[in-house]
DNA sequence: AGCACGCCGACT
DNA sequence: GTCGGCGTGCTC
């Protein structure tokens, strides 16, 4: 019996399966999907089982046996092996990437090895014999020195040592020491053994005939036989009592909040939309719906009874939500609704705690999982629906190599299980939208909020015209009035700071001079909790400058708007008002997000102050106001979807306001006013907006209307990233078709990071059938030889940004 | 990716 | 003469 196997070794010409001969012993139990311990080279790796065969082309001398099985039971099901080698396929990834981002870190093979001494007669090296300190087995990293590593290197080569590798989980598989007692005739055997002085020992073993057969965890058998440790072990070396270990989960924080929304009783829209979804379940035929719901219009709800359903049918539900809103506030929802069904995964559990909630899903004990993009590969085996909330979040597409895209995963996996896909958003990306126009994707409706709340009052304040007025403070005259009204009539405000792009800088007022990175063309960001100044790109950091590095002038000071300067400016303007600070520095913690959050629920504090963490999800009744402090802070970023993030963030952040009895209120401030995307995301106008957006796109040749794949090239010579980006476009150019748009090589917008040059080349293209192809050769290319001379070249088909 | 094999300069 | 530098090539 042969096996094919994915090895753990990403590199090129590793990227396929190899032959392994399946020892007997092992016929009955291996089968694809499960993972293995295999020697390759002269090393031992990790390596997945793709398939089970009986003959191969490899000659046979060449052919070795797997060495051991790491699992009993598939941890990746076919379905799911089949996903990979799709998933491997369409981001231009190793399939061993594709096979790993589809288990939790933990599960990842963590490689240890170790010296055995086989003939300790021979060993004479003093150095070797002082590390050993009368051991047999020593780990390799134990030897550090050069003259080390060669005695091993002689003694190893001469037979006197071997080197095993041990192949293991990273993260220890948390378990819970049991101790099972014996039956008391045996221990009565023990107890007449026992010498007169052990008396302890005596005590215990009395203690355990009272409970004869009986398990304990060690912790509580401890605690009730108030028995120390060491007399415990003596009495199990004795063979009173036997010691097993068994996996346990570990508990993750319960969330502190309720169901905030008791089932209501849906409105008129409401039962349009789940009356076709229901029918696409019941239906068992794969359908991808666009539910577009402005905010506050109970799309929650209906993914909550639709889930119901699928749970009535037997099946299995996955919800995908952005990390950012993956709240209490959220998931408490979910665990009001179906209690113990549910797995939450997200960014905050530890890499134990995602794996115990791995493991219920794979055993089959929870049947929903609410997690951020990677639960898109939850282990189910019968997914009756898939739902991504916030459809048009970028976190939906992962940075780094496997570069999917959680949303074309939902649609793959539905249509092996021929269950629907849930696309919810108030503020659809356009290709989503697009595609529902076209009757790709089935468009579902919320015209109206779900209690039928009027949506905010939305003013649009030009700071220009402040400026004219002579108020050079951050907040507009309009939107400072409203904020005392809510403090003294007790009602709450958030006000959000889009920070993005618009940081606050270290500038010299006398020559002009920005302080920058010394490794990236960006300038630093002043962090005032540190004092420090840091950079965003590659984490370095400075101390804050007392005089001007060119000019060595003394009126440098920083600038822009961070939101510890917001804060600091409403306790001199408001100094009754209390405020909550929420952004990357004040949650960095773990539980830090619950612990504010839950502040500002129990209303102790007036202001909510934040960045995007702020924007989505949060619901509650008491708030009545929500200022965006400046407005244009994206809209200038140089990217197509510029316009489209911004509407999108006005309209969330928008929709915190007024979602129950009180009416809300809303303050955008702008310098750039008569934008579109500004003006419609006033009053929540999606469709002219979609179509405003839409005539721009085409005219600059952007998705929907196009598909875009960027490549990237990066060298720490400039020279040499010149180059080689003119080598790769210009293949590119010889290999597409000539009605593909091929745009560069340019300079990126942030031409150096961390002392690389970057370069950039875009295609864009309707139809392209040699993409994959030329990509797939330009990729070798670089893989083979040009990696060499110290490029780094990455490849991104259909990026969120560019 | 690792790791060994293999061919040329500075040391006991 | 050997030790060790890292260029080249292979992994069922």
């Amino acid at each position: 019996m042969i096996a094919k196997v994915i090895v753990d070794v990403a590199a090129y010409p590793i990227d396929r399966p190899f032959d392994y001969i399946v020892p007997v012993a092992m016929e009955s139990i291996i089968e694809p999907g499960i993972r293995v311990k295999v020697p390759f080279g002269n090393r031992k790796v990790l390596g997945y089982v793709t398939g089970i065969k009986n003959e191969t082309d490899i000659a046979i001398d060449k052919l070795k046996s797997i060495d051991e099985l790491i699992d009993l039971d598939p941890v990746i099901s076919s379905e799911l092996l089949d996903l990979s080698r799709w998933l491997a396929v369409q981001t231009l990834s190793y399939e061993i990437d594709a096979l790993q981002v589809m288990l939790p870190a933990a599960m990842r093979a963590k490689y240890e090895k170790y010296i055995d001494v086989v003939d300790q007669e021979k060993v004479v090296d003093e150095e070797f014999l002082n590390l050993l300190k009368g051991r047999k087995r020593v780990p390799l990293k134990e030897a550090d020195t050069a003259s080390l590593l060669k005695v091993i290197k002689n003694y190893t080569s001469e037979k006197i040592i071997t080197v095993d590798t041990i192949v293991r989980q990273q993260t220890a598989i948390k378990k819970v020491r049991m101790i099972r007692i014996e039956e008391a005739p045996k221990l009565h055997v023990i107890l007449e053994s026992l010498h007169s002085n052990a008396k302890k020992q005596f005590e215990l073993i009395q203690w355990m005939i009272q409970r004869e057969g009986q398990t304990f965890t060690s912790k509580s058998l401890l605690e009730q036989s108030g028995i120390s440790p060491a007399t415990l072990k003596s009495v199990i070396e004795r063979g009173a009592a036997f010691e097993e270990y068994v996996e346990s989960y570990r508990e993750p924080e319960a969330p502190g909040m309720k169901d905030v929304a008791i089932p209501v009783d849906l409105t008129e829209e409401q039962v349009v939309a789940l009356g076709h979804i229901s029918s696409s379940v019941k239906s068992g035929v794969a359908e991808t719906f666009l539910l577009h719901g402005v905010t506050g219009s109970g799309k929650t709800e209906i993914y909550l009874r639709a889930i119901k359903e699928v749970l009535e049918k037997g099946q299995e539900a996955i919800v995908l939500v952005p990390e950012i809103a993956l709240t209490p506030q959220m998931t408490s929802r979910f665990k009001a609704r179906f209690g113990p069904l549910v797995a939450v995964m997200h960014s905050a559990l530890s890499a134990g705690e995602k794996y115990d909630e791995w493991r219920k899903i794979q055993r089959g004990e929870v049947k929903v999982v609410v997690g951020a993009r990677s639960a898109i590969f939850a282990p189910f085996k019968n997914v009756g629906i898939i739902i991504l909330d916030e459809e048009h979040e970028a976190t939906y597409k992962q940075e780094d190599t496997p570069r999917y895209h959680a949303r074309d995963v939902a649609i793959k996996r539905a249509e092996y299980y021929g269950c629907p896909v849930i696309l919810g958003s108030a503020t659809p990306s356009l290709e989503s939208y697009a595609r529902a126009s076209k009757g790709v994707y089935t468009l579902l409706t919320l015209m109206n909020r779900a209690r039928n709340q009027a949506l905010p009052a939305v003013e649009i304040v030009d700071m220009r015209e402040e400026l004219r007025l002579g108020n050079r403070s951050m907040f507009s005259l309009d939107l400072a009035e409203a904020i005392r009204k809510r403090i003294d009539s007790g009602e709450q405000i958030i006000l959000f700071l889009n920070r993005r792009g618009f940081s606050a800088f270290v500038l010299c007022r006398d020559c002009g001079t920005v302080v920058e990175c010394p490794n990236c063309d960006i300038s630093l960001t002043y962090h005032r909790a540190s004092e420090r100044l840091k950079c965003h790109y590659c984490g370095h950091e400075e101390i804050v400058p007392l005089k001007c590095p060119e000019c060595t002038s003394e009126h440098i000071r920083f600038f822009g708007t961070g939101t510890q300067k917001v804060e600091e400016e409403i306790t001199k303007l408001f100094p009754t008002a209390r405020v909550l600070r929420m952004d990357v520095d004040t949650t960095r913690q773990k539980g830090a997000h619950e612990r504010l959050l839950r502040q500002f629920s129990e209303g102790k504090a007036d202001i909510l102050l934040g960045t995007q963490m702020i924007a989505k999800g949060l619901d509650f009744p008491n708030i009545t106001l929500v200022g965006v402090l400046a407005a244009d802070t994206t809209l200038h970023l140089s990217d197509f979807r510029a316009a489209e993030k911004t509407f999108q963030l006005m309209t969330q952040v928008s929709g915190r306001a007024g979602r129950h009895e009180l009416p809300g209120e809303v303050f955008i401030q702008t310098y750039t006013p008569e934008h579109y995307a500004i003006q419609l995301a006033k009053e929540q106008h999606y469709e002219p907006f979609y179509k405003h957006e839409m005539a721009a796109r085409r005219q600059f040749g952007y998705p929907p209307f196009y598909f875009v794949t960027l490549v990237q090239f990066s060298h720490e010579d400039l020279l040499k990233v010149a180059d080689f980006a003119e080598k790769g476009t210009r293949f590119l150019k010889d290999n597409l078709s000539i009605d593909t748009q091929i745009i560069g090589p340019t300079a990126a917008a942030v031409s150096r990071v961390n002392n690389r040059y970057r370069y950039q080349c875009l295609l864009k293209y309707k139809k392209e059938p040699m993409l994959t192809e030329t990509l797939q050769q330009l990729i070798k290319l670089y893989r083979t030889k040009w990696i060499k001379s110290g490029l780094i070249m990455t490849v991104e088909v259909e990026p969120m940004s560019i």
